[in-house]
RNA sequence: CGGGGUGUGGCUCAGCUUGGCUAGAGCGCCUGGUUUGGGACCAGGAAGUCGCAGGUUCGAAUCCUGUCACCCCGACCA
């Protein structure tokens, strides 16, 4: 996290504070260096610190706490489907990873092997798991014998190890935290919707609980999972125009199941082929919460999954009465079941307000003296800064309402922000402005060869395919690129 | 993997060009006191084998060689 701060963007952020008297001068404006305005933020919201390996992070209470809310909530409605959780280990021996070839190819650069035991070198190097595909399909080889077996509907919650050559806190790192569902079953349709459904789940969770909204639909071939025969993604917006691939849901087929060796007997005492799935939401969507809500002041956590929804700040705690009524406010909150803590510190309340900003927390409540006199309370809203006047008698049943209008305030803000940033293009040209003037997405037509593909992400400084558009009209008829007749019409954009 | 940059108290850095007293500053931390409605102030204090190895030299944070690590920007993946 050291010496980021080049010569020039330490004058260009003196510059701006300047004209902005910033209440916190420590965080680069997102606006003069957004990658730099990221990495504040991670940091002086202590969400996660380097660690002794490159490209692996060391989880803060902060940050773990955002994780917990998500992963609390995903699981929730993992749950409520009917997803049983499993736990398989972290490491892969070589052979069983080389059982299906498109699989070892899309993973084979950037596995790490372990090579010893204690001193000895072992007969067949273990890899640790980038992903858990063999290790599900190893087990259901031994476990699925019948019709009765199926389906198999599993999930874990782990880390995977892939090693990338250059990370980020959140949005890249060698070794992440996600979820890994996989599930198998009779039939090609049944597989097939379920890959839907999950995908369907994750649109649920980024939009009810994270307030970001999104695009969504097929990958284009090239961009699929290693060995996938359909890869479904979200893609959202992030501030500087940036896509971030947010989950993925991927059906498979049959093809690791018979590449496996995975049959089971029907009814009619016959061998049949399974169907596969598998599908993925990592702590990278703490990266899309930090970059689609975020602001100069810090971070800003959407109330559902916040770990605290409002801290308490005592004004002139040294006033006869003030700590006490803090507290008890506090208790009063924690029994009506908000997520509430305090700041007791000795720091000057600039410094608290100045905090929970950083940190995100959605709502404060500022009580001092004045508050008490008055029978009053001071609400204050972090995405907006506005502040509310509640009746102390009323605050249980106002905070939530608070809570809620943040929530979709938040959502629709985000979602305004995305849809004034997708735009259309019919010609190459078109597109280039597009992206030079704008930053996000561009709806545009295109053949499906990839090297059109290629291309376009060429002369437009690297704008891809993020997926298709499968429920809409074409606005054209030819690729953007060959002017040959388009076979998909997709968005287009630069990505994470 | 290409391009760029940096390693000096916990953090951010100055010092290096032109080798020389006891290696500095700000922030943070600890103690005491004064403060308290948008990052308060004063006083005192603790804390560094200058990334590592070798070389040159009477003398190296500074020069040379090697090495390791990290960060940023690009190309590719959650």
């Amino acid at each position: 996290m050291q010496h980021l701060e080049t010569e020039t963007t330490k004058k260009k952020v003196k510059g701006k504070m300047a004209k902005e008297k910033k209440l916190v001068e420590s965080i680069t404006s997102r606006d003069v260096d957004f990658a730099q305005w990221y990495t504040d933020v991670v940091k002086k919201a202590e969400l996660c610190d380097y660690s002794a390996v490159k490209g692996c992070f060391n989880y803060l209470p902060n940050g773990y706490a955002l994780w917990e809310r998500i992963m609390g909530d995903l699981d929730g409605r993992f749950k409520a489907y009917g997803v049983k959780n499993v736990s398989l280990p972290v490491l892969i021996p070589e052979s069983l990873l080389e059982v299906e070839a498109d699989h070892v190819e899309g993973f084979a650069p950037e596995v790490a092997w372990v090579t010893h035991g204690g001193m000895e070198r072992l007969q067949e190097r273990l890899c640790v798991r980038p992903t858990s595909e063999v290790l599900f399909c190893d087990l259901w080889r031994k476990v699925v014998k019948s019709y009765r077996d199926l389906p198999k509907i599993w999930n874990q919650w782990n880390t995977v190890l892939r090693w990338e050559k250059t990370s980020r806190p959140f949005l890249r790192s060698r070794e992440f935290m996600w979820q890994e569902g996989h599930t198998l079953h009779a039939t090609y349709e049944e597989a097939e919707n379920l890959t839907l459904d999950m995908l369907h789940i994750y649109e649920d969770c980024y939009r009810d609980a994270l307030a970001i909204p999104f695009v969504s639909g097929r990958k284009a071939e090239h961009e699929k999972f290693a060995g996938a025969q359909d890869t479904y993604t979200i893609e959202a917006l992030m501030y500087d125009g940036r896509a971030l691939q947010s989950a993925t849901s991927h059906f498979f087929g049959n093809k690791f199941p018979d590449a496996f060796g995975i049959k089971y007997v029907d009814k009619n005492n016959e061998y049949q082929s399974c169907y596969e799935t598998s599908w993925g939401f990592s702590a990278r969507s703490i990266g899309g919460i930090i970059m689609v809500h975020g602001d100069d002041s810090g971070l800003v956590l959407p109330p559902r999954i916040a770990p605290i929804e409002c801290r308490v700040i005592p004004v002139a705690s040294h006033k006869e009465g003030v700590t006490e009524k803090a507290f008890a406010l506090v208790e009063e909150l924690k029994k009506a079941g908000y997520r509430v803590d305090i700041d007791d510190s000795d720091k000057s309340p600039g410094w608290k307000f100045a905090d929970q900003e950083m940190v995100g927390i959605p709502t404060r409540i500022e009580i001092g003296p004045k508050e008490i006199e008055s029978g009053k309370l001071i609400v204050v809203r972090r995405d907006t800064r506005e502040r509310i006047e509640v009746a102390a008698a009323e605050i249980t049943v106002k905070l939530h309402e608070i809570t809620e209008q943040i929530h979709h305030d938040m959502y629709a803000k985000a979602e305004k922000f995305l849809k004034d940033h997708i735009y259309e293009a019919t010609n190459i040209e078109d597109m280039k402005a597009k992206f030079q003037e704008s930053r996000g997405f561009v709806k545009a037509c295109w053949c499906g060869d990839p090297e059109c593909e290629g291309e376009v992400k060429y002369v437009t400084g690297g704008a891809g395919t993020r997926c298709l558009i499968e429920d809409e009209e074409f606005i054209s008829d030819t690729c953007i690129w060959c002017g040959k007749p388009a076979k998909h019409m997709v968005y287009w954009g630069k990505a994470y």
